[in-house]
DNA sequence: CACGATACGGAACACGGTTCCGTTTAGCAA
DNA sequence: TTGCTAAACGGAACCGTGTTCCGTATCGTG
């Protein structure tokens, strides 16, 4: 079904390119060089910009089973947490989780540059409507002047730099979280 | 008494340098190319080399004086301050209202680029004791296991993308600077 | 005024992203 | 099997930026 007309080689080639670029995101960040993963496929420069015109489409395409079960966490958590803002607590870590485990990624999602245009409208188109789903069904205990893009953003921004041993990423984002709650609800610090 | 030692058309290339790279800061970012910060001060690139060995030193020089202002103001808003986390709160405010006026500042100052290196670490050795200063007069209202250190890098990271107007980065510091409160300590969201 | 130290300018280099085009190859049809 | 064409490939070349280096110009002093 999916891209059953191409030719062989360039299926061959594509898959070459994702397990490539995705050794090399481990090894050296989402910002590793391009010529790095074409020698890593044993292919041309030309062959990556041929199958991904741009950077993002690499990194969405690398990601994407991963954040699609992120998304997809989301409803299910809902249902077998014990409140709302429990369950918008664990997707959270979820998706922390994530991102603190891919170098660089969370940099590059907040980049302003054009390049990385996509990569931001691929997570927020998937993940901000999740998100939403999770802070409606909350909305009675947590404050209400902060929307899910919001949200996502300052989490997102939160887990930058993470890896270095005195910064606790997970730590920050749980307070912003508790800081979302109102005070009449209940539960300690 | 500064610097009286050097050459005048040094001194003189020197001033011109910073307030080139002060107007070109504020048209373009702190990411500026280094050429047209050369272009507008009339000097060559060699010369801003000369003078700012990296491009963090650079920027140290525009911004010290704001820097400066803003650690200096601890102290004095402890003072005048209701409670400590009050003075907590409001000294974040003035950091935060200083990073999100400077294009791109932000986000240098997270990057782990080695170029940048001295600027975070002017930052850091300046204004980090003043946080933990902060942090421990309000000891009793505070959650304890976030230091001076996290705190200031979580601030700095919720201001990368500031500018973007669907994004309140003002709004998710005060929020996790509330979410640092104790619940026991009183005062609602 | 002459001369040495100091500072300057910008060409040259390094490096990474991106484009382009001559060459190779898969797939099909004779 | 072979010949042909469109698809895909490789990598040299190009561009923009940071950084270095050195021949030239300038300052300031004796």
């Amino acid at each position: 079904m999916t891209e059953t007309k191409k030719r062989a080689d360039a299926r061959r080639n594509q898959q070459a390119l994702l397990d490539a670029a995705a050794a090399a995101f481990v090894a050296s960040g989402v910002d590793v060089p391009v010529r790095d993963i074409a020698a890593r496929a044993g292919v041309g420069v030309g062959t990556i910009y041929r199958h991904f015109p741009t950077r993002a489409d690499l990194i969405v395409a690398v990601y994407r089973h991963q954040v699609e079960a992120c998304a997809e966490a989301g409803p299910a958590l809902l249902e077998r947490s014990a409140t709302p803002h429990a369950a918008l607590a664990a997707w959270i870590d979820l998706f922390v989780d994530f991102l603190i485990t891919k170098h660089g990624l969370a940099e590059a999602l907040q980049s302003d540059d054009a390049a990385f245009q996509t990569l931001h409208a691929y997570f927020l188109d998937r993940l901000v409507p999740v998100c939403a789903h999770l802070l409606e069904a909350a909305a009675g205990e947590i404050v209400s002047d902060v929307d899910a893009f919001q949200l996502m953003r300052g989490v997102g921004n939160l887990c930058i730099g993470a890896g270095d041993p005195r910064y606790d990423a997970r730590r920050l984002v749980a307070l912003l979280v508790t800081g979302l709650r109102t005070r009449e609800s209940g539960g300690g610090a």
